[in-house]
DNA sequence: TTATAACTTCTACAAATGTAGTAGGATTCT
DNA sequence: AGAATCCTACTACATTTGTAGAAGTTATAA
């Protein structure tokens, strides 16, 4: 299930808070977003057509949720990443995180924190 | 600079041997790929808009080289797809690898080796 | 019980993407 | 030189994506 960038937003806002009218969505958008009502309502037909989300009635409002989860989504969208470009490998990918050295020192050291959480509780095996 | 999908398969070959003829890429591209070479030379001219690659013309042949590195790609790609699915954060994007792309041990130990690496020689500076 | 407001479904439309065909100039083979 | 190739610059066209308006329906408030 491939999300175009339009439908992240609203996949976002989805999974933070369900299930949710198309209203309520909109009023939940990033402030930097602004979108028609009917914008949004577009593109709830075009994910639930995609059985990215489900769509029910109450009453004659509709009122959605999503059906994929965001993990799934994520994962998704990693593997397009890394088949595009990085040869469909994780292990370069991961390494490019690590070693790139013009991410902001805030992003390396997210990515850093990320490692050594990781690490500390790797007693538990696989 | 965001590649589209066919666009990243034109620059994968180009990053791997350059300069490239049209000719010379599409013969390069993955097995699996049959664009016709007007397909190919369609690519090049938009990457060329863009700025993503240059072209030279030998006699009447052009011959293409990447303007842009693919580390810079790469990265780029990450922080969109860090935006659009991590909330623009690179730790949790991180995390979600580790935990769900569970690595293997000789993975596990590469990326720890990278990081001891950075962690060695980072100035601290910048 | 109407006027309002809120919803819904359709339709629209430009820009971006994927994929290629055509026509004509340049190169080379015979 | 003429034929067979190859390459280039244009043009084309169906889909997908981003954005939204219009018109009809239903719930609501005066």
């Amino acid at each position: 299930m491939k999300l175009t960038d339009a439908e992240w937003q609203i996949m976002n806002v989805l999974w933070e808070r369900h299930p949710a009218t198309a209203r309520g969505i909109v009023e939940r958008l990033p402030e930097d977003i602004k979108w028609a009502y009917t914008t949004v309502k577009t593109m709830l037909s075009r994910l639930t057509e995609k059985g990215a989300v489900a769509q029910d009635k109450n009453g004659n409002t509709s009122i959605y949720s999503p059906k994929i989860t965001r993990k799934t989504a994520r994962r998704s969208a990693l593997v397009s990443l890394a088949n595009q470009a990085f040869d469909g490998a994780f292990g370069p990918l991961m390494h490019f995180l690590i070693e790139d050295k013009k991410l902001s020192p805030r992003q390396r050291k997210e990515v850093i924190k990320a490692l050594a959480e990781e690490e500390k509780k790797k007693g538990g095996r696989k």
